[in-house]
DNA sequence: CATAGTTACTTAATCGGTTAAGTAAATAAA
DNA sequence: TTTATTTACTTAACCGATTAAGTAACTATG
């Protein structure tokens, strides 16, 4: 059986491929009894237009991209969730994309892009975001670009944050509250926004509080940070850390457990996490959970916006959605 | 600027738009020379191809799609990542279609393929699974099609699958000897076959160890499953279960907290589950961990032969990768 | 030396839609 | 009644690549 196509309803109904076109995109050139006999004969023969052909001739895919480092982590599968419940929405088909925190592979992914296979892009940025500053600013001057949560500052266009750097001051005052005085940031990046932010945001509550910002006050860790964290708890002697990613929190997990430390006596945690599972691990831990849904949401919607009128500058849209503090065990005052 | 293209290409070189594709793919019809011009000219003009129209033309788009029901979990995330891995691997783009369990949305999904968008599909059914039998029946005929973990019985395609009826047989006898005797299986579907198949298991055993197999042995949930596994946990008088989803499992801890059900003593729990913070939950969770990644990424390898080779009859590549038992506190003996 | 074969191209059709421009007939306005 | 406008189509160009078929020039073969 071929693939139906418009050519063969135009055969069947003697009419021009042209009607057929404009009967099943509701044109008001078409009468609306000739539209009807074209949507019928359509359903009848299951036709489903071929999208490449239409994007071809449009140039428009009905496509958009989602660029992230990672899947298996909370925060960007919750965060897909509200991109996709926008997207499916507005009919809209979303490509995803994984960079594995690897800027190579990010610029192989953005250079894609330029060839007119997505209408607009959502990202999240590689760690090593620096490299590929230049190809999203080269990027976002050609379609809607939108950052959310891990944005590269430099490039002119909407951002969807947390309120990161409150975010770290509220978590930060927490432990001081709960009587930590050695306390330490565990972050993943010197160059990324986010993270520069929740140091600030640290940093200012340890100085409000007369603690001392030492050379060790913020560790960074990139791969393999098992061996580096029980190094860093070891020699650092924190009674306190802040994790700033999902899988941090979990290695400090591991980690007190390899070092025999007893959480929250021996050290306090929080964690940046949108784990469902936080309120039952042992000790429950206290997070800082961020918006991922609702920030997946807002960076969609804002792209299709942009997307349906051209005229929307991007530059001035962005956005900061409050994360929340969740207190648990693992920061509980002995 | 306008987008450089393969005519572009050809009137700056002098040269027909065939040669230049030609030389572009590489084709033994061009001299080494002229190749060479062709390919430097569209390095400098950072030529990028249009995936449209060359998809168009050549029917077939170098992009496959994954159907999943949900990606806030980590059996999916885990699988996505496999399946990513090797499609990376070979150039193809991922799009990434959410059903939320709904079978609806499934057909729509499905029947968007027959456009020819995609030239293989992955997909892990809804629980509504009969719903979607013809449209996948058919679908099969049209391109390759595999299955992983949710599986279609009836859809006459490849299949990837961990061995469900062996490792719930094996939990329920781990329950059985740890000193549970009166044991639940929470499921969540009547219909899917991974159910069926750890329903199998689970009476294997039971009956194996001469206990009862009672009409409340089995609990069916779909939604909102926090509520009724309350109900149940009180009505069945369990003293262990095996909750056969990630978020069942959950479940159990945030009932067993309701009910002041004390875990393990009271209630001991199997989850069927990838949840990396499993051994640090409380009590650490016991747990039948399901090879995702593998699973994953055994289905697109054997998605992208099927593709390489339209001879390969994908019916008779179906594959079970063993599960595995991590014994955990959830399930100690008293 | 004539014929066949190879090399390195070009021409033109094609994929399946969309759309600008054209047209004949019907209706409205002057 | 004549001209203008609207309606409901058709024709044909087009999107940007691929590819079957054609060709001129050169090389190899018998």
């Amino acid at each position: 059986m071929e693939n139906v196509t418009i050519r063969m309803l135009a055969e069947k109904l003697q009419l021009s491929t042209a009607t057929i076109s404009k009967a099943l995109n509701n044109s008001h050139e078409i009468s609306e009894e000739t539209r009807k006999r074209v949507q019928d004969l359509a359903k009848e023969l299951n036709y489903v237009p071929n999208p490449y052909a239409s994007s071809l001739r449009k140039k428009s895919s009905k496509t958009i991209a989602v660029v992230i480092p990672e899947i298996a982590d909370s925060f960007f599968a919750e965060a897909i969730n509200g991109i996709e419940a926008v997207a499916q929405e507005k009919g809209y088909h979303v490509l995803i994309y994984l960079t594995h925190e690897s800027s190579e592979k990010e610029q192989a992914i953005l250079k894609d892009f330029q060839s007119g296979r997505v209408d607009g892009v959502l990202i999240s940025v590689t760690m090593e975001t620096a490299n590929s500053e230049h190809s999203l600013s080269q990027l976002s001057k050609e379609l809607p670009l939108v950052f959310f949560d891990r944005v590269c500052e430099e490039v002119a266009t909407a951002k969807i944050t947390t309120n990161d750097s409150e975010a770290a001051y509220i978590a930060t005052k927490h432990l001081i509250e709960v009587g930590c005085r050695n306390i330490g940031l565990l972050a993943a990046s010197e160059q990324l926004t986010i993270m520069r932010e929740r140091i600030k945001g640290f940093y200012r509550a340890l100085t409000e509080y007369q603690l001392p910002v030492t050379n060790n006050s913020v560790t960074y860790f990139t791969r393999e940070a098992n061996q580096l964290l029980s190094d860093t708890l070891r020699l650092g002697k924190f009674d306190g850390v802040i994790a700033t990613t999902e899988k941090l929190a979990t290695n400090v997990y591991e980690a007190a457990e390899t070092l025999k430390l007893q959480l929250p006596k021996d050290l306090k945690v929080i964690g940046f996490s949108n784990l469902s599972t936080a309120r039952f691990l042992y000790p429950s831990l206290t997070t800082v959970y961020q918006p991922a849904f609702e920030m997946g949401k807002a960076a969609a919607t804002l792209l299709f916006k942009a997307l349906k009128n051209s005229h929307v500058t991007l530059t001035q849209q962005s956005m900061e959605i409050p994360s929340q503090l969740f207190i648990r065990n693992s920061t509980l005052q002995q």
